[in-house]
DNA sequence: ACAGATGCAACAATCGATTGCAATGCCTTT
DNA sequence: AAAGGCATTGCAATCGATTGTTGCATCTGT
């Protein structure tokens, strides 16, 4: 009793359940249950005793059986698929921002977080994970090209949000921004700024992309502009940038204002112009999208579309255990919102 | 049969376990569970149909229940642990950037991640995690100011890697870098540049901090110049930006040569200098530490101290599979190395 | 002093899958 | 035809905690 509370004691084997403590104690399994649990129907004495008995041999009751038993984990999985990027990885800064941010949200919670990044070869992935039995919930970031996936699961799965955008009539819930409507942000902004010859730096394969390169395409016509380049990019960060350094090489003067599907993207732009001796925003004029910690750091600072990601992580969380809870929820499109620093 | 693989059928019950699908098919439990293991022991006649049975109603075995009686998780705990600096999050881009690594090896080998963030109040924080019966190992992200706690839990647990530094004498294995010797090629690397009046710029709290600031300190006494100034900023990046502006203002023209605790604060510090007129590297040299992806990013490109991360993260998770193979692991210390670049 | 109420703890079923061992049936061999 | 071998499958214990129900003992009120 004098030693130091967490200690392990050096000359007892370690307990390693329940019944052992109880054997120990002198009492039944159910009582220590109920002990640790710091139940009310065990006596305050025999309780204290227990418990004292528990931390004296550093005893923690094993929580897996704990969750088969009472079928809650108090776990939730988030996940990204990587569908068409199977080289892009967790270090990605927006998802590593968003993720930031949920952790703050679970945690405070009292949830554990599932960290899953899944290249989607079989095409039950997701009923996999949400099948599983180790998960209350999933959150989905970004929906790659696996729209028909996460339907099918989401019929029959509640407990799923989505980071993502919302088609009419989708059964997925989705919490996301506008993406077209940040898209003609970007391109009002640099057309605001005397420039008429715009492109798109991004991949387009992915719905929340393409759709940014779409609102683009909305604000050049509005002002009687042709049709935005659009120039591929992978997201994989170890090849971005040279590709990107290739499409400035390539594309020289026909362009003098990106709009660039993500910050990161937009930052790899800006530092090619730069080795290149082009000014920004002096001879061409960049947009970022995202607004991520980092966009204001860069020099010079990027001007960008905000998506409010706190907030956004925020509405997952609680989106999540409404559904939990049985509510019906809706999807929620944020406004996007134009950032002006010191590209554009 | 002629139904779409993944779909659950829309007249049938679900199927709920093992048991429900055995009478369907006809045949026990523990058969069921061989089929859809894949043993060869039983029929494959058999086999075939009860996993076509099992595909047809959606049905996947509760993982939560099988971990518990092979008492195995095929799940790692990622821990980081903000003892010091209870502001700090998740979102923090080294960290980001490390468990984007750790993430891929460990899922190269089929495993899964548990992310904590963890405010250890509680002094049992870590035997908790350990002793919690869901994880098969734990990686922990920085030692923060609980090195007592990690060398009493690592002197029962043994599936346990620590990034960080590495005392002389200590139980716990750690991979990390020489962050004297860091300190050191940062401070030789100013004072090369002809800077006379550096500075340091980070908490020191943290004994990772502590030992860069201790090595920029040889390298300026071996010099023969002063004691580097010492200025503390908190990690948690919505005050950092502010008190590195602050600790600018303050300090003037006192120091002309700034090694910054970390890429991050380095970017804060180069932002706020040029806010101020002042150029880098024309009137201050600035260097930063830890070599992010995006440390290369940056106008201007900051000259910084690699750790590199990419290969700590795979020795984190090889040091850790050969603990829990039983091996004896050393400790790693890596050697760091000067990336030269724009800042200094 | 006795019926009924109350407090406390033990018992045993349960969560869902895994697996060593036993049992069955069929085929081969002498 | 009996015995031994092999291929399958079933049975039941097990992982470790939780919890509804039951049973015992003590206390209260009249």
């Amino acid at each position: 009793m004098h030693q130091a509370v967490t200690d392990q004691p050096p000359t007892t084997a370690r307990i390693r359940n329940i019944a052992e403590l109880a054997r120990l104690a002198g009492v039944s399994a159910g009582t220590v249950s109920r002990a640790l649990a710091g139940k009310s129907l065990v006596n305050t004495e025999t309780r204290e005793r227990i418990q004292a008995l528990a931390r004296e041999h550093g005893f923690r009751p094993n929580q897996m059986a704990r969750r088969l038993r009472v079928q809650e984990t108090k776990v939730i999985g988030v996940v990204v698929p990587l569908g068409h990027e199977r080289r892009q990885h967790l270090s990605d800064p927006f998802f590593m921002t968003i993720l930031g941010h949920l952790a703050d949200a679970l945690t405070e919670n009292g949830y554990d977080i599932m960290l899953s990044r899944v290249i989607p070869d079989a095409d039950d992935w997701l009923e996999r994970i949400a099948d599983s039995g180790m998960l209350d919930g999933v959150l989905l970031i970004g929906q790659s090209n696996q729209f028909e996936a996460i339907e099918r699961v989401a019929s029959w799965y509640r407990p799923l949000v989505v980071w993502g955008s919302h088609r009419p009539g989708q059964i997925h819930c989705t919490v996301g921004v506008d993406n077209r409507k940040g898209g003609q942000l970007a391109g009002e902004c640099l057309i605001a700024a005397g420039r008429k010859r715009l492109a798109f730096l991004g991949e387009t394969i992915a719905p929340e992309l393409a759709e940014r390169y779409a609102g683009l395409c909305d604000a050049a016509a509005a002002a009687g502009l042709p049709e935005p380049l659009k120039l591929d990019t992978h997201l994989a960060s170890d090849v971005m940038a040279g590709e990107i350094a290739a499409h400035i090489d390539r594309i020289g003067g026909q362009a003098d204002g990106i709009a660039a599907g993500s910050d990161l993207i937009a930052m790899h732009a800006v530092r090619a112009l730069a080795d290149r001796g082009i000014s920004v925003p002096g001879d061409v004029s960049v947009t970022g999208f995202d607004d991520l910690p980092l966009a204001e750091q860069t020099i010079p600072r990027l001007t960008t579309i905000s998506q409010s990601i706190a907030a956004g992580a925020r509405a997952m969380v609680e989106t999540l255990f409404a559904r939990t809870a049985g509510e019906d929820t809706k999807s929620l499109e944020m406004d996007p919102v134009l950032v002006r620093r010191d590209t554009a």
